[in-house]
RNA sequence: CGGGGUGUGGCGAAGUUUGGUAUCGCGCUUGGUUCGGGACCAAGAGGCCAUGGGUUCAAGUCCCGUCACUCCGACCA
């Protein structure tokens, strides 16, 4: 059998169009369902499964470096969306307002949170009088609203699901620190458990949150080549404190203002998945997040024994802590193998009486369709070393993606050989730090500023648009 | 927000040019036979053709508006 043949005669080949593979593996995959209002979408079981993972994963390691869950509430009135004007300018042209409580007009509208910074400060005022207060390691899980124009499941909805962390400190030192560290957390998130190799990087003084001093991002690049910001940390400085008028007493008697930071991710890092593991037959799921790591096909099911035999691997597995599913639908075998590829479950095994016979079973894993033979008496173990076999797997080939797919340049005329001969991808190039220059590179070549990466490399002396001296390297792309 | 495309059972389409009883494939239901790469037979269920107006004896089809989805730009997690 060859192993490239595609199929799942219903998926879009990403060759052909990678926008349109991306919708029917969202749909497909049974992960999200448009509703009636545009841009907001129904999140699936199967999907939010792997939101489930995602938040389980993340959230234990918020915990672990000593954060707090709390819930604000929903609406911000718009007295207090105003009191940080860069903020406010920033998210104004995307906010949806309730102007009505049932049939009367609101004395004051109130806006659907985009995200909660003005509410934690509101809150911070409230709480802190003392340095003993401080720091405060706060997050939530909630949803936003930011009303785009143009919207794509999971990577822009009109609502989505993130968390949002909002720390406060005594000292600005404190609170960068926590910056990078929280930054430093979602880098390992997304190369340890979702398999997403990302690049750790600052943004552009044009491209900083509203209301921020510093921003920084990670940054992944999808198979066809595009970015995709996949987490990002901010360091606030205490211009939100003053703003709102957060003040502690320190040791020494005095009135400060503390440090703040924000950082989030949300669900486009399922979007992030699917753009970085998927293929022409479907979904390839990171084994950690998988909602079904390992699904059981029974071959010849109505023949004694094979459903017992299934049942009784399954709960082996289990024991054994893996998520495992035995599909004893009436599908055919081939059918099924099919369902659960689309689906992206990272290892199948297939137990037929001849296998049973024999004490083997047939495993295949998801990324390289690739089969063996494996004994029934050692299987939690195989299958435990075939998942983490996946997640090595999936992300060698996301990073040999993206460093095909990573170009350096020291010309405008290189950028544009570059994308036009090799295709989009990230550009590796020199900048001098004038907002001049980098919106010149965008207009020319049509690639923006993703970010300068924390680990920076001197390629050229110059800057790559106006030839003066070269302040920082940064990565260039197109964006999602 | 600018430019294009598309809306017909759950999904994918034909029918629109030239107005005249709503079609096909997949899926779904029931029963039976199958089962190692999307099986087969039989019998069924399901649609005021996105939506609001208009023209007409008659509108899926013609005219005007609206909405949604989608792609390409600008903006964004």
């Amino acid at each position: 059998m060859a192993n490239d043949k595609k199929m799942v005669e219903d998926i879009t080949s990403m060759e052909e169009d990678f926008a349109k593979w991306y919708t029917d593996i969202c749909k497909k995959a049974e992960l999200v369902e448009y509703t009636s209002v545009k841009g907001c979408m129904v999140i699936r079981p199967y999907g939010y499964a792997i939101w489930e993972n995602i938040q389980r994963i993340l959230d234990g390691m918020f915990k672990a470096t000593g954060h707090e869950n709390v819930c604000m509430p929903m609406f911000i009135p718009e007295s207090l969306l105003q009191k940080e004007k860069d903020h406010v300018e920033g998210f104004a042209p995307e906010v949806a307002w309730v102007t009505h409580g049932g049939s009367e007009k609101l004395e004051e509208k109130l806006c659907v949170r985009p995200t909660s910074e003005t509410l934690f400060c509101e809150h911070y005022a409230n709480i802190i009088h003392s340095h003993r207060d401080l720091p405060k390691l706060y997050n939530q899980w909630v949803s936003v609203v930011r009303w785009e124009k143009t919207t794509r499941p999971f990577l822009r909805s009109r609502e989505f699901l993130w968390q949002e962390g909002h720390t406060i400190h005594a000292t600005a030192e404190e609170a960068i620190i926590e910056t990078e560290k929280m930054l430093g957390v979602y880098a390992d998130f997304c190369e340890q458990y979702l398999a997403i190799p990302v690049i750790k990087g600052k943004k552009t003084e044009s491209d900083k949150f509203a209301g921020a001093v510093s921003t920084y991002a990670i940054e992944a690049l999808m198979h066809d080549g595009k970015a995709l910001q996949a987490g990002t940390s901010h360091y606030f400085g205490d211009g939100f404190a003053k703003a709102f008028g957060i003040q502690y007493q320190s040791k020494e008697n005095k009135l400060e203002y503390p440090h703040q930071t924000s950082w989030g991710m949300t669900t486009r890092l399922i979007g992030a998945i699917i753009m970085t593991h998927g293929d022409d037959n479907g979904l390839v799921l990171p084994p950690a997040v998988a909602p079904i790591q390992a699904v059981i096909i029974p071959v010849a099911q109505h023949k004694p024994g094979v459903l017992e035999k299934a049942a009784e691997l399954k709960a082996t597995l289990e024991n054994a802590g893996i998520r495992v599913k035995v599909d004893d639908s009436n599908n055919s075998a081939g059918w099924k193998y099919s369902e659960y590829e689309m689906k992206g479950v990272p290892v199948r095994i297939e137990v037929g009486p001849r296998d049973i016979e024999n004490g083997e079973c047939v495993l295949v894993t998801r990324h390289n369709r690739e089969k063996c033979v494996a004994k029934l008496d050692t299987l939690a173990e195989t299958v435990a070393a075939k998942l983490q076999q996946v997640r090595d797997g999936i992300y060698n080939k996301a990073l040999e993606n993206r460093e095909n797919r990573t170009y350096a340049c020291t010309t405008l005329d290189e950028i544009t050989a570059a994308l036009t001969e090799k295709g989009d991808g990230f550009i590796k190039a020199m900048w001098c730090g004038s907002e001049e220059c980098e919106d010149k590179v965008k207009e020319i070549t049509g690639v923006g500023s993703r970010c300068m990466p924390l680990i920076q490399e001197e390629i050229s002396d110059k800057c790559v648009c106006c030839g003066k001296k070269a302040e920082h390297l940064v990565y260039w792309g197109k964006a999602y």
